[in-house]
DNA sequence: AACGGCTCCAACCGCACTCGG
DNA sequence: TCCGAGTGCGGTTGGAGCCGT
């Protein structure tokens, strides 16, 4: 557990989100508490996850949501309810906090709507058919469905990743830190386009440095460093680039995970 | 320009569920 | 079977930014 004196609260910073999303293609998105541990972050495994999965998912979409996308959100709640993780599961690229946000607007435009009505016309009956009742909505039947099966995002379970062994992590954990870290190879850093840079693959000391790109295509100012698409990820190799324990956020350390 | 109300969304909280020992 | 840790889910809140007056 992370200790509850340490343990950060609020708003992320770029620098968390970058360190948060090194070790979430290094390990997966599964174990977070070991990725909260091992990060240095000073979140929760609970938060880490939220922000992953309801901010920093590669195949999150942003924005509002698309009439298509109301239309299915407001067809599956008719069908389900307030199951929002289950809704969310069918509506690609949009988490169950996006429909849920979503919702609490609709039901407060829909709810101020019905006073307006009840206010001209009090004696009509409601428009409403948004519960979670098994009746359904006005037009439902034209309403176009999107299923997974023809979602064209990409998740993050699609991309190549990198994982290791408990007994590899751990044994790195125990390391001394001057063990752990070598030098960084940067490239390229372009104050104005943010932390943009790229590194090389190199060999010293049987440990091989891959290549890791963070070019202008996962991190600079027109393209969110969030819409990284499986390129972001390394192929092979067990030592990578990583941004940890920043001090500042133009600083990145190297993660050495050779056995 | 200033202010107040509203909207949207990120993030937290608590409970439920799952799984391994 | 029980228990604890980890994870998932739904509800709620706080704050930044927008908009109307």
């Amino acid at each position: 557990m992370v200790n509850e004196e340490e343990t950060r609260k609020g708003p992320w910073t770029e620098q968390e989100d970058v360190q948060l999303a090194f070790y979430v293609n290094l390990f997966g998105d599964r174990r977070w508490d070991f990725i909260a541990k091992v990060s240095g972050l000073k979140r929760t495994g609970k938060s880490c996850r939220l922000r992953w999965v309801n901010y920093m998912h590669p195949s999150l979409k942003r924005g509002k949501l698309s009439p298509q996308e109301e239309a299915l959100v407001l067809q599956l709640h008719t069908k389900w309810g307030n199951r929002w993780s289950k809704i969310a599961r069918k509506v690609p690229g949009r988490t169950d906090n996006d429909i849920k946000n979503y919702w609490r607007t609709h039901m407060r435009k829909e709810a101020q709507g019905k006073k307006k009505a009840n206010m001209s016309s009090p004696s009509t009956t409601s428009l409403s058919s948004s519960s979670s009742s098994s009746g359904s909505p006005t037009g439902a039947d034209s309403i176009p469905v999107i299923t997974t099966s023809n979602a064209t995002s990409i998740g993050a379970d699609q991309c190549p990743k990198v994982y290791y062994s408990m007994d590899e992590i751990w044994k790195h954990i125990e390391l001394p830190e001057e063990d752990k870290i070598i030098n960084p190879v940067f490239h390229n850093f372009n104050e104005e386009l943010g932390s943009s840079f790229s590194c090389t693959s190199t060999t010293t000391n049987n440990t091989t440095m891959i290549t890791s790109i963070w070019d202008d295509n996962y991190y600079s100012n027109n393209t969110s460093l969030w819409s990284m698409d499986h390129q972001y990820y390394p192929e092979e190799g067990n030592v990578m680039m990583m941004p940890s324990a920043m001090t500042d956020h133009h600083q990145f350390d190297s993660f050495n995970m050779c056995s």
